[in-house]
RNA sequence: GGGGGCAUCGCCAAGUGGUAAGGCAACGGAUUGCAAAUCCGUUAUCCCCGGUUCAAAUCCGGGUGCCCCCUCCA
């Protein structure tokens, strides 16, 4: 089936055609390494790694690019500014480059604590500069920039037409705008800087208009241009990016290479928490790590930002992550009891034999009502919908062997376009010895109901983080230290 | 001041002209030594007002509330 992505160039849900058949280029932006990246940020590159899990499933081959901006950017517009990097730097008494360093650290322990796969590149800024400058030179061959005296390098809107098109600004609505600050040196209020000069920078590189350092748009064009080529199919980012940013990056790249720049672009909406703006006064910043030390899986934190549609607004609370702990809950207890009823050997969800007809027409039809979901502009309330059904099917069928071997692999697929369930099956089949002679000693006990030795050895095991669950056919446990970031809960 | 978006059960959230998916919570029941898991059942007329239509949560107009962008921001 088609698939169809809404396209903010177009306003439109249009279907998705990748420029080389069977084969997908995106690019996403990724964070500013000023400070620790907060949940809502995850939201955004949650999209991009939805999009390249999603693509994949659907059989195409998927190349993956997300920058890393590590340098500076002004504060303000202001020529004086200070840029972030260096505000935390000198905050945190260090260098911008170490600052840099840390919080790229954190942005990656974030990515595997939500079991992001990993993008194939992830470009930095400062190690590409001689790929920006060479694209501001072609730019000023061009005529579309222009250098004033201080030594700053400035992209002409003037020159360049479709300016606007992606955000819906034109130039009378941007005038009519009274806050865009007047900067003499610029040709027109709306030109922005391609290079920049400042002593009082940090980091500086030597360029043909002077020892400066690059605006803070033309990394994009620059990197995107090096990984991907000059037309690529998607490129994401947060809605706070379509202006001026990827605006800007249209007209750089554009320009530059008189092609197409990207075919598709999507917008993730912001994030709201506790149904406001996230913000350090108001106390309600998350981040990845906060919320693990507090006790939550990041798998139920890739439900909780994954769970209502890219382009509406998503309200995060912890009672809504709670919620989410139990979803990802349920999902591995029916992970297990398939497992356990398939036959021997089938944990890993490949059914050895065929299963019934019934079974596999079930299971098509939820694979298929799965994908037609995702399909229509990635629909996740939709897809997770199908997903519990097909969970609620397989506690109510209770399949044996080839058929809950099948129905165990369908799922696993599905949770594996969501990032869900991946890992914990494995943990989880491996049966400690010393824990089973302790079942076993319960087991003895409850036949003879000593049932206060038998909830003994249930305390005894808690306290280790192993849960008993005693059910029909004997008994099976848990450890919550299996789960992604522990449970401290339990 | 300009532009864009959203408002559906207690909470989260699908549905965009044909008579309200799903999840969580709650309640009732099954199962259970206890506990958990699981299963069955019950629970909304869609922010307000007006209009178009045989028919509207879905279209139009007017309110109200909230969010985003125009400035660094995912």
């Amino acid at each position: 089936m088609a698939i169809r992505f809404h396209n903010t160039l177009t306003r439109r849900v249009e279907e998705f055609v990748p420029g080389r058949p069977g084969e997908v280029r995106m690019y996403h932006c990724g964070p500013t390494v000023y400070s620790t990246p907060h949940i809502g940020n995850y939201r955004t590159f949650l999209l991009g790694d939805l999009l390249r899990r999603f693509l994949e499933w659907k059989g195409l081959r998927v190349l993956q690019v997300m920058n890393l901006t590590d340098v500076g950017h002004l504060l303000d517009d202001a020529e004086e500014g200070e840029d972030k990097l260096e505000a935390a730097a000198k905050k945190a008494k260090k260098t911008a480059w170490e600052i840099a360093e840390h919080y790229t650290q954190e942005f990656f322990e974030g990515l595997d604590y939500l079991g992001f796969k990993r993008a194939h590149h992830y470009p930095k800024a400062t190690t590409h500069v001689a790929e920006m400058i060479a694209m501001i030179e072609v730019l000023e061959q061009k005529g579309l920039a222009y250098k004033v005296p201080s030594g700053n390098v400035y992209f002409e809107i003037a020159k360049f037409p479709a300016y606007g098109r992606l955000s819906g600004n034109t130039a009378e609505e941007l005038e009519a705008g009274a806050r865009i600050e007047v900067n003499p040196e610029k040709r027109d209020p709306r030109d922005f800087a391609l290079w920049k000069i400042d002593a009082h920078h940090q980091m500086q590189w030597d360029s043909p208009w002077g020892r400066g350092f690059p605006g803070w748009h033309i990394e994009c064009s620059a990197m995107s241009k090096k990984y991907l080529g000059e037309s690529f199919d998607l490129h994401t980012g947060g809605e706070d990016n379509v202006f001026p940013h990827h605006e800007c990056e249209i007209a750089q790249s554009e320009g530059a290479s008189g092609k197409p720049f990207v075919r598709h672009w999507m917008h993730a909406r912001h994030l709201l928490v506790d149904a406001t703006k996230m913000s350090k006064r108001l106390g309600n910043v998350h981040t990845a790590q906060s919320l693990r030390a507090k006790g939550y899986s990041g798998e139920a934190l890739r439900v909780a930002l994954q769970k209502a549609h890219y382009r509406e607004p998503l309200n995060f609370t912890l009672a809504g992550l709670d919620e989410a702990e139990k979803k990802v809950a349920r999902y591995r207890d029916v992970a297990e009891r398939l497992a356990s009823a398939a036959a021997p050997g089938a944990a890993t969800g490949t059914a050895a034999a065929a299963p019934s007809s019934a079974m596999a027409t079930l299971l098509s039809d939820l694979r298929g009502r799965f994908e037609a979901a995702l399909d229509d502009d990635l629909n996740v309330s939709v897809a997770f919908a199908v997903l519990d059904e097909a969970v609620g099917e397989a506690n109510r069928r209770a399949p044996q062997g080839a058929d809950a071997a099948a129905h165990l692999a369908l799922l696993r697929e599905l949770w594996s376009v969501f990032g869900l369930v991946e890992k914990s099956l494995e943990s989880a089949a491996l049966a400690d010895a010393q824990v089973q002679a302790l079942i076993d000693e319960r087991e003895a006990a409850r036949k003879r109901r000593d049932f206060k030795r038998a909830d003994e050895i249930r305390v005894l095991l808690k306290e280790r983080g192993i849960e008993l669950l005693d059910g029909k056919d004997g008994v099976r446990f848990k450890r919550s230290s299996d789960r992604p970031g522990g449970d401290a809960k339990s």
